[in-house]
RNA sequence: UCCUCAGUAGCUCAGUUGGUCAGAGCACCUGACUGUUAAUCAGGGGGUCCUAGGUUCAAGUCCUAGCUGGGGAGCCA
């Protein structure tokens, strides 16, 4: 017989059809003569009820029908005589798969910390909140890919291993092969990257973007959605060393283009979940976070709320409230303005754009000012900036001066500038961290929580 | 990296001015219960009080350092 996953079993009716289910107890519950077992085998977050007759069945299996243990059951799929479900199914054959050691098995039918759980990241997709925040990821990841081919945009791979260090997102970390209890010397007493793998230095990635310009001058749209690499000291429920990064670059976009593709896209992804990701949401919910369908259902409804730096400075200066960083023009926005901004003054979410150029990247757009640049950051309420993006410049000297001005290694970037010396393009495109998009659509509070293996400092486990 | 709070049973925690302080709930085990829903009821086992020093007649409690974790900040996505 085939086995019916349970997502597929609670969606039918009770036909009283013979069929197999396997998977993992989450509960089992006797009394005098019946046992019910709650069953699930990941395909979603409700559990399928097994009633055992227990004068049926061999009193050491049922013994080993722990919480954890894996389990093969036939049985009738019938209406359920309690409340709670609509179907269950009356088993005829049990077969165990593999036991659980109630007394070591870390995992109870009570709930766990987030902190706990963590420690134990090996087995947390077994519980509900870890097997829903999955299944939204999953969608969510799936959702991307299809709003970009269905727009025409295509998937570029960047490099993982990039031997340039001039994009300036952050620190890197360093890949090599040599031997770091005997590093080769240069008669200068420098490292001797000439008998390293590559010849040279190299690092993994911080950001795919200048790589994605290449594509996009040449294919129109591209986006890329990779692991990205980031060897900050940073300790935050926001922050990891390895994330996933989503990063389309458009070419003949111009900024405003660029931000109205961040808005739809993010609320595009926010709709596909709503559609296709109900219940986990329904119980993140319930058990996580009470207003988040709430809150994701009022960001589809509004327009972001769009202004400049310049203005949000000015909205920022006439609060009445006291900073603890100042505030004004030239200074970079502390979390506690961009807060005010999105969660106490317009509450929605934000795209502010035209920065000053002194606080921006090397690449963007200058405008005719002479003192700031074509960016936009997308803010969302309780996660700050989820988009960094901007119109990038397509002018040469524009480009090499402020290279220059900021003391950048212009000939490392040779293959970049290459794109504006040869058919040079207006062109844009922005990052979207997708664990804090995680973090927007599930409500969890902590970026460790919605990626399966997350690498932070000092943390490189499982 | 900085500020701050915490670390006691498998988990979540209580433990007062240093002196019967080794505790509770849940989990687990045993038993009861004729359909349970985080079942319920009764009983039971279970401890490196984070680590290393120090103060004291006496330290889970006070002091110092370290480690680990949470929250906030910076950096950023």
């Amino acid at each position: 017989m085939k086995r019916k996953r349970v997502k597929e079993l609670l969606s039918g009716q009770a036909t009283g059809e013979k069929v197999l289910v396997k998977g993992w107890v989450r509960t089992k519950r006797e009394i005098k003569n019946v046992a019910f077992v709650a069953l699930n085998d990941g395909s979603t977050i409700n559990n399928i009820q097994i009633v055992i007759d227990i004068n049926a069945f061999p009193s050491d299996l049922l013994r080993d029908i722990t919480t954890g243990a894996s389990l093969a059951v036939t049985g009738t799929l019938v209406p359920s005589q309690g409340k709670g479900q609509s179907v269950e199914i009356t088993a005829s054959e049990v077969t165990l798969y593999g036991k659980c050691d109630p007394e070591t098995y870390p995992l109870q039918k009570k709930g766990h910390s987030m902190e706990f759980l963590r420690e134990i990241a090996h087995l947390r997709f077994r519980t509900n909140t870890f097997g829903a925040v999955m299944r939204i990821r999953h969608a969510i990841s799936f959702a991307v890919h299809k709003y970009f081919n269905d727009r025409g945009f295509y998937y570029l791979h960047t490099p993982i291993i990039t031997g340039s260090d001039a994009e300036g997102a952050g620190e890197m970390f360093h890949v090599t092969t040599l031997d770091m209890e005997n590093i080769p010397r240069t008669k200068e007493g420098k490292v001797d990257y000439e008998s390293d793998f590559f010849g040279k230095p190299t690092n993994l990635t911080v950001s795919g973007q200048l790589e994605g310009e290449l594509g996009a001058l040449a294919l129109g749209e591209i986006y890329t959605f990779g692991p990205t690499f980031r060897a900050e000291n940073s300790n935050t429920p926001r922050h990891l060393a390895e994330f996933w990064m989503i990063e389309p670059e458009m070419a003949f976009w111009d900024i405003t283009d660029n931000m109205d593709l961040g808005e739809d896209f993010t609320k595009y992804l926010i709709r596909y979940a709503l559609d296709n990701c109900r219940e986990d949401l329904e119980f993140l919910n319930k058990m996580i976070d009470n207003a988040l369908i709430e809150r994701l259902e009022f960001v589809l409804a509004n327009s972001y709320m769009r202004l400049t730096y310049t203005e949000a400075v000015e909205i920022l200066e006439k609060a009445n409230r006291k900073w603890e960083y100042p505030v004004g023009w030239g200074r970079d926005l502390q979390a506690e303005h961009e807060r005010y901004l999105v969660e106490t003054h317009f509450k929605r979410p934000v795209i502010l754009t035209d920065y000053p150029m002194s606080i921006k990247a090397f690449y963007m757009k200058q405008n005719d000012d002479g003192r700031t640049v074509r960016a936009m950051d997308v803010l969302f309420p309780g996660i700050g900036e989820i988009i960094g993006g901007s119109q990038r410049e397509e002018e040469m000297d524009k480009l090499t001066g402020r290279i220059e001005e900021l003391g950048l290694p212009l000939k490392d970037l040779w293959w970049y500038l290459d794109t504006r010396r040869f058919g040079t393009a207006p062109h844009s495109g922005f990052g979207l961290g997708f664990e804090r998009l995680i973090l927007f659509m599930t409500g969890m509070s902590n970026i460790r929580d919605v990626i399966p293996f997350p690498r932070t400092p000092r943390n490189a486990e499982f």
